[in-house]
RNA sequence: GUGGGAUUAGCUCAGUUGGUUAGAGUGCCAGAUUGUGGCUCUGGAGGUCGUGGGUUCGAUUCCCAUAUCCCACCCCA
């Protein structure tokens, strides 16, 4: 019989490591109500039908990379292969449009993308995200990059870039469009095969493009951001404004484009050196075409995701301090017959809020002993008979190896303190 | 989907130019005269050498296939 592993792009997340993701997704959710923002949380499938509508139909994502399948009722069904599609079929189907402007909502989640494995990339992966609807000026624009903005900063995360762009609103991109194609008309056959397959169907997705051969061309193309209509450039220039108020650094990067179709105006990135290839940790941008697309009233909309493995990849990475394990405070090691009374001594410390633990395996002491100071205990102590009788326990601290002689009642107050003062 | 590297104990890795019962370090369990941990010493458990074929008297070692992991391309979080 062959050994049973965990599917091919799926990771097991254990401790110590945990700790680390609870603290990441603590501060997130923290960072997230100070702005006004509420948790959501979805189905992990969706029927397939919102993704092929919502990501768009052309996107490498829909085309190759979802998690599709029947269920026993003959429905197509895909396993989120992102976040806003859900939200955004959340929205309608809820009726949040009629709840007081803007609507901000944040999310935890877990996505699915059938891919080639690589560093910082799983077939099964995380993602924080935020989205805002119904309001469509600069500032949410803003706003949101500046969310991102603390949350990196609380999790001490530095020498992380954030490049924005402006990809146009319908009206200008067809337009643009048109001008693209004139530009590479001439150099069609220079191009590489997927590039002359997006010509017709994409072409802005060309810009986007890392072949060599087409790279020199894309240089010297025209730039979407040089083309705006004058809407989308006032919107755009009220981005960089917003942006420069609240004294956040940015580069303008007319090359970033985003992968999935219902982007508009903003877009907006933030890359880091060490993840790999896989340098966006956090990516978004405005969709306001996407609730309409979905089936809803045209409704401005923006948001973005932020990949959690990269996120803490990249802390790793800078040797950011984060959290360890919470230390346990007390063992208690039985002796003898006084099990039983250890044991409920045990629960009463833990009733009170301390962590304690006591003997489980039937040990020696010095088997418990050993135990207690591999798990890194801050105290411990023995009960026997002679401290039943007694009434008092000698509290041992295991960093000082010192020993002070208590009754129940004081161990119990100087415990809680203790870990009053370790969080 | 294309290409390169890897796979031996829970973990990090040796190794056999093809030859009986496959090793180290670390971790785990136990003990060093039965009321006290981190050092030391002793012992123990734990591997069908990724899986399936082939060559051979004999394969963990050579060949082929396959799976998984890592890395790059593409794309994305």
């Amino acid at each position: 019989m062959s050994k049973i592993s965990a599917p091919k792009g799926t990771r097991d997340i254990l401790p110590p490591e945990t700790a680390a993701w609870q603290h990441a997704e603590k501060v997130f959710a923290d960072v997230c109500s100070r702005y006004g923002y509420q948790e959501i949380r979805i189905p992990t499938f969706e029927q397939t039908e919102l993704f092929q509508r919502g990501v768009g139909d052309t996107t490498d994502v829909v085309q190759k990379e979802m998690y599709t399948f029947d269920d026993k009722g003959g429905r197509s069904m895909t396993l989120r292969p992102e976040g806003t599609a859900g939200v955004v079929r959340s929205y309608l189907e809820n009726g949040m449009a009629s709840l007081p402007s803007p609507v901000r909502l944040f999310y935890n989640i877990t996505a699915f993308r059938y891919e080639k494995m690589q560093k910082g990339r799983y077939r099964e992966f995380h993602q924080f995200g935020c989205e805002v609807f119904g309001s469509e000026g600069p500032i949410v624009d803003a706003e949101l990059v500046s969310l991102l903005d603390l949350y990196f900063r609380e999790l001490g995360l530095k020498e992380t870039s954030l490049r924005i762009n402006s990809i146009g609103c319908p009206v200008c991109r067809a337009e643009y469009n048109q001008k693209l194609k004139d530009y590479l008309a001439p150099h069609l056959d220079a191009l590489c095969e997927t590039c002359q397959s997006r010509y017709d169907r994409n072409p802005l997705r060309i810009i986007d493009c890392k072949e060599t051969s087409c790279k020199p061309i894309v240089r010297e193309a025209p730039a979407l951001l040089d083309n705006l209509c004058p809407e989308c450039q006032t919107h755009f220039d009220g981005f960089c404004k917003h942006l420069e108020e609240l004294e956040i650094n940015y580069t303008i990067d007319k090359g970033i484009v985003r992968g999935l179709d219902y982007y508009t105006r903003t877009v907006f990135e933030f890359v880091s050196e060490h993840v790999g290839t896989q340098g966006t940790i956090c990516g978004g941008g405005r969709y306001d075409g996407l609730v309409e697309q979905v089936g809803g009233q045209p409704t401005p909309g923006i948001g973005f995701a932020l990949g959690v493995e990269r996120l803490l990849m990249e802390l790793e990475q800078q040797q950011a301090a984060m959290p360890g394990p919470a230390r346990p405070s007390i063992y208690i090691a039985a002796l003898g017959d006084a099990g039983d009374q250890a044991r409920k001594w045990t629960w009463k410390l833990r009733s009170l809020g301390i962590r304690a633990e006591t003997d489980l395996m039937g040990r020696s002491l010095k088997a418990q002993m050993k135990y207690a100071g591999k798990q890194s205990f801050r105290f411990s102590t023995v009960i026997g008979d002679d401290e039943i009788t007694a009434g008092k326990i000698r509290l041992k601290d295991m960093n000082e190896h010192s020993e002070s002689e208590v009754s129940f009642e004081q161990a119990e107050a100087l415990l809680a303190d203790h870990q009053k003062q370790q969080g």
